[in-house]
RNA sequence: GCCUGGGUGGCGGAAUGGCAGACGCAACGGACUUAAAAUCCGUUGACCGCAAGGUCGUGUGGGUUCGACUCCCAUCCCAGGCACCA
């Protein structure tokens, strides 16, 4: 029996075991209750693995270990979300096939993960670049394009010319690309879009069920961004023209005093007089020149352009001036509000810049008003814009509608009503979400299965003949035109129907990388069949995802996208539930220890030597003060994985970065907390494999330690509460480090708590202790209520809160006799000598109050 | 500006309204060793005190309570997200 812990052997010994008998294999079907784990699966960089990744990953190996142990059937799979740009545009400059960068990076993923000994079902594994997958990607994209979820639009698109792609909105940061940082414009293309927006408002209340930290379904509220209000019609004065607009007021349109129309709007032409005809069209020019950034970075001021035209107010028949301006969207409601200046501050600014009466048409509330700091005078004289609530005032006409006195809520109602009653109004609702771009300029993407016809038809590839693959090419460069590379591909484009001889061209945009991720965890519930997508069975036995765990970065977008889908095959009948992950929890960010001097710049880590007086810059030898920041190549903070592993043992890696803090927190990484918990271990081997074992029976200390022990590790782990589940387990290890003999049971019952936290060795512990199989399967210890109970038990008597004296007393005691107890303790006579016991609060179990005076 | 989180020793963190600082790191002292590493034992929130002991202490200011890191109100700071969405 070996007394080193050592790490290398014990793990690769294990790993090969666990591998060879296929340990965690999945098996579909099975009497034991099915519990489905999913991490985020990761996009393989040529970085290779970060120590951001095994964070998640440990987290639900070890819920998983753990389930095993309670009797679940566990499905606990990964897979590779592999297209995307790093690989072609490392094919652009090297000419390297994407498939071949891809593969090698999968490789070294794959070798990192097995390497931390994750119980996954490797005969599971998903990769959306290969034929066999993305054969299915592409059959939803039928199914969405027949369900009239798809169209193809001409879009104004974000457009980066040095990467030669268009970009998804949330791909641009703050007017750059995500990726390389290049500047991104507006141009109009031919896209495919995907219509989410049919899918907001189940999307927003589902959300209602999910167990998911409330901060990302507040996110994805805020990005369906549901807004209710209500379509009112203006006519335009001496025109047979009506104008549209949406406002979520409708309660203030005695206060409107101009309308504006997007710049984009149709019916701004129509309506522009003569004289105003060259500035509007200039202000036209001017703001299809802006991208999208330019226009929400100059924010502050307020443009605009009078069309000379004049709307009628339903309410009242006043004449209001029609602008248009930018800061009226084209794309969100109906691209055209009536301002209310007094009432909303974007039209405060815009009636002060363009000298537009301010008409006040709310009498602030005067406790709101005092709190926020407005001075009511000023908002009744159209100085100063409310936007809170109060009592409406000059609203009332002679066609049957006053609402004067009443609060804006009631006022809302009876407006849209009276509206309504006139036909010239309706209550509507919006939603900022919007419809998905779903067409990218790129090569490495699934292709399309889809063919644009001679005759300006589009036909789709049949399902018979998917998938369609990508043509091999050697060069990758985009066309230059805006197209993809594919158009390069001159024999792959042509098509020619086989009956009618018609000529098509295929089509060369490709989807994007969100695409394969929108349903990977469909597959690995079946991932090797070439029939269907899934058995529907295997989908009805293991779905819902149980539990999702991954970077809070994806908290809109994939679980979005992914919602999406999953609702659409959900109404199409190719899944059971209507949601696809129940539980979900973001792991928090690790960050890397960072140095900085006293004027705040940043030192890399290649140039901080530690020394007794704290971090020194090795150049100036100036004292640097440590705080922790993302890991970044340029600060050199990055922790390699692999590195940590070396030294350590990937028990040790994993354990740390649960002990760590909790799971959802941003942590500091210290390398130096690594050998704390491989101390841990160290000591935990040698505990097992150097004691005398006995077989005997246990003090009631021992009891004690033990089942607490067992109590706090299963219900800990059971709520993702790694951290104080491990500390548990060290006091553990230090209790029983000081028996003479180890009982036989609490070393076993430990290495099985300890098994799901540093598997390799506990699978060896459980060897030493004479088991031959893997304890992956041995049921979980369960601990007794009744070996935690003590005879005695501390009880702290505190004076006026401040505690004063611990006196044992026995447990189930009464208050009457603990009271007794407490007044004959000489350092509480002392501590209330002289004063009159008022009040006595007793807490059985705890402590004793006493209130004198 | 709005929406989420979060502020506790030198550091990471722990605490069903009931002894703040479990567990770990670092530091210091000691044992073992020719020495070092490893290991083991002990000390370690701050301040006052020789000591017994006392005072203060969970971002800040109030409040509720016999009792507040925990609940309420206000306020400051940090991180993440959204941002002309009518």
């Amino acid at each position: 029996m070996s007394t080193e812990y050592d790490f290398s052997a014990i793990e690769k010994q294990w790993q090969n075991y666990w591998e060879s008998n296929k340990t965690f294999k999945a098996e579909d079907f099975s009497s034991k209750p099915k519990y489905y784990v999913l991490d985020m699966f990761p996009y393989p960089s040529g970085a290779g693995l970060h120590v951001g990744h095994p964070e998640g990953y440990t987290a639900t190996d070890i819920l998983c270990r753990y389930k095993r142990m309670r009797g679940f059937n566990v499905l606990h799979p990964m897979g590779w979300d592999a297209f995307g740009l790093p690989a072609e545009q490392y094919a652009v400059e090297t000419g390297t096939h994407p498939s071949i960068t891809t593969d090698k990076n999968i490789d070294t993923f794959r070798r990192q993960i097995k390497s931390l000994g994750f119980s996954y079902d490797w005969d599971r594994e998903v990769n959306t670049t290969h034929q066999k997958y993305y054969k299915w990607t592409q059959w939803i994209f039928i199914q969405l394009y027949n369900k009239g979820l798809a169209y193809i639009d001409e879009v104004p698109v974000n457009w980066c010319p040095a990467l030669g792609t268009v970009l998804a909105n949330e791909e641009v940061i703050d007017g750059k690309s995500e990726r390389g940082n290049h500047p991104v414009i507006r141009k109009p293309m031919k896209q495919w879009m995907l219509k989410i927006t049919e899918y907001a408002e189940r999307l927003l209340l589902d959300l209602e069920e999910l167990n998911w930290p409330e901060g990302i379904k507040e996110m994805q509220r805020n990005w369906i961004g549901k807004s209710s209000g209500a379509e009112v019609d203006f006519k335009i004065d001496g025109k047979d023209v009506s104008i549209t607009v949406y406002t979520t007021r409708p309660d203030t349109l005695f206060g409107a005093t101009y309308m504006v129309l997007s710049p984009e709007h149709a019916k701004v032409m129509d309506i522009t007089t003569p004289a105003q005809r060259a500035a509007v069209e200039a202000y036209r020019e001017h703001a299809a020149r802006m991208s999208d950034f330019e226009r929400t970075e100059l924010n502050t001021e307020k443009t605009g352009a009078f069309t000379g035209a004049y709307a009628v107010n339903p309410v009242d028949g006043r004449k209001i001036p029609v602008w248009i301006s930018d800061y009226v969207l084209a794309s969100y409601g109906t691209g055209a509000i009536m301002a209310v200046p007094a009432h909303d501050t974007r039209d405060f600014e815009f009636a002060q810049k363009f000298d537009i009466p301010v008409i006040c048409i709310i009498e602030p509330d005067a406790k709101d008003a005092a709190s926020d700091g407005v001075n009511t005078a000023d908002v009744l004289a159209g100085k100063a814009c409310w936007t809170g609530n109060g009592k409406m005032i000059n609203s009332a006409n002679d066609a049957g509608l006053n609402i004067n006195g009443l609060e804006v809520k009631e006022s809302k109602a009876k407006t849209i009503e009276w509206l309504a009653a006139r036909g010239i109004g309706k209550g509507t609702t919006n939603y900022k979400l919007r419809d998905w771009l779903f067409s990218r300029q790129r090569y490495w993407g699934e292709p399309f299965p889809v063919i644009h016809m001679e005759d300006g038809s589009i036909r789709l590839v049949p399902e018979n003949e998917l998938p369609l693959t990508l043509p091999e090419m050697d060069d990758f460069k985009p066309s230059g035109s805006g197209e993809s590379p594919l158009a390069k591909a001159e024999k792959w484009l042509e098509y020619v129907d086989p009956v009618t001889g018609m000529k098509g061209r295929r089509e060369t945009n490709t989807m994007p990388q969100w695409a394969g991720s929108c349903w990977y965890y469909l597959r690995y519930i079946d991932p090797d069949n070439s029939d269907r997508i899934f058995d529907p069975a295997k989908e009805k036995y293991w779905m819902p995802v149980d539990l999702y765990v991954g970077g809070a970065e994806h908290a809109v977008l994939h679980l979005l996208y992914a919602r999406f889908w999953h609702k659409v095959l959900f109404d199409i009948g190719v899944v059971s539930t209507k949601e696809p992950f129940m539980r979900l929890v973001n792991q928090g960010m690790i960050l890397g220890m960072s140095y900085k001097n006293a004027h705040g710049i940043l030192v890399p880590n290649n140039l901080v030597e530690h020394t007794p007086e704290g971090p020194v810059d090795t150049r100036t030898r100036e004292v640097l003060e440590e705080f922790p920041a993302k890991m970044s190549k340029s600060l050199k903070n990055v922790v390699n994985p692999d590195d940590v592993i070396s030294e350590y043992g990937s028990d040790s890696m994993r354990l740390y970065e649960m002990f760590m803090g909790p799971l959802e927190a941003v942590k500091p990484w210290n390398t130096k907390g690594v050998e704390g918990v491989y101390r841990f271990l160290k000591r935990s081997h040698r505990l097992i494999t150097e004691s005398t074992i006995e077989d005997r029976a246990m003090t009631p200390e021992e009891l004690r330690t033990l089942h607490a022990t067992i109590k706090k590790v299963s219900e800990d782990t059971e709520s993702l509460g790694f951290n104080t589940a491990i500390s548990q387990m060290m006091v553990f290890v230090n209790e029983f480090s000081k028996v003479a003999t180890l009982p036989l049971e609490a070393a076993e019952t430990f290495v099985k708590l300890l098994a799901p936290y540093a598997p390799h060795l506990g699978e060896e512990l459980w060897e030493c202790l004479g088991h031959s199989q893997t304890l992956a399967y041995e049921p979980w210890p369960v601990f007794d209520e009744k070996y935690l109970a003590v005879a005695e038990v501390e009880i702290l008597v505190q004076v006026l809160g401040k505690p004063k004296a611990r006196i044992m007393m026995p447990t189930g005691i009464d208050e009457a006799a603990m009271e007794k107890m407490a007044l004959e303790n000489a350092d509480v006579l002392k501590a209330i000598e002289g004063k009159t016991v008022r009040k006595m609060i007793c807490v059985p179990g705890r402590l004793i109050n006493l209130v004198i005076g």
